[in-house]
DNA sequence: TCAATATAATTAGTATACTAATTATATTGT
DNA sequence: ACAATATAATTAGTATACTAATTATATTGA
């Protein structure tokens, strides 16, 4: 079977999985994802400055409309908040909420568990190889960025 | 850097590279590996029977809905043709073009290229053991479907 | 046989991921 | 200072991936 088959079906069985779980709470994985970024953020208090949707965009590798959209359903949801940022009127900073800061640990024992599922079979020393292995095909993809 | 993070991010990048390489045919990675799977199904004397939607979401293992958008768009853009199944009128058999087929080669080079990119700065026991990694995720989160 | 059930494709609706274009505001260079 | 340029977020539009419901046709079982 073909790399990028594997790469494809065992990624969207992680997310399924983690959707299934997420799903008693509303939530999807790509909103978790950022709602732990703005946690990180949060709890990093070197990084002083608060959070924007670009910043989170740039972090996790994804573009900016997609982050607009999941901000958008997170603040509807009441699971974060919108602070002006007063020295860019373009832009606004993202707060969680208390309900969301008290959610999160349970949120993390659900991926962890999902992780665990996924990687049941494997020994540690495999689950590090396979990362490091991931991590060299994201470095191999990113330099050049345009092929040939 | 978590497994589930890393997995999505190394196959959104296998998917940008290829798409960019496909694009410039008005073809996407989905759309393509249908085409591949039509063909498989062609060239496999053994096999006899057409193949028709339902079958594809098995073998690729996505959703209908999925497979009925992508088929539409194969359709529109003379890709593929439709043929009537005379033993089910729910269903029917679908076919690639004579231009699909002649074409078909080329794309099979651009994803080669863009797997041979994404492992560059890996030994071929690596790709292989990584591959061995990513089956066993996958046959992980598929036992019990249903978790707990 | 024929009602119950199953299956094939589709439709409707949501979320994500992307590109291109737009709007508003900041920054730069002269 | 201020025109040119850059940046932040958003909008519009497309494709994919999914769930639930619908329609049409097949299959099963009493």
């Amino acid at each position: 079977m073909n790399l990028g088959y594997l790469l494809s079906k065992a990624t969207r069985l992680c997310k399924q999985d983690l959707n299934l779980r997420l799903s008693e709470l509303d939530l999807t994985v790509a909103q978790y994802i950022i709602l732990r970024d703005i946690f990180m953020y949060e709890s990093q208090p070197e990084l002083e400055k608060h959070v924007n949707p670009a910043c989170i965009a740039a972090r996790l590798n994804c573009d900016r409309p997609t982050v607009t959209g999941i901000i958008q359903r997170l603040l509807d949801h009441g699971w974060i908040l919108k602070k002006d940022n007063l020295h860019d009127k373009r832009s606004f900073y993202l707060e969680l909420t208390n309900k969301t800061r008290e959610i999160l640990p349970k949120l993390d024992e659900l991926d962890e568990m999902t992780l665990s599922k996924a990687v049941s079979s494997l020994e540690e020393h495999e689950v590090d190889q396979l990362k490091k292995f991931l991590r060299q095909i994201i470095k191999n993809l990113h330099k050049g960025e345009e092929h040939e």
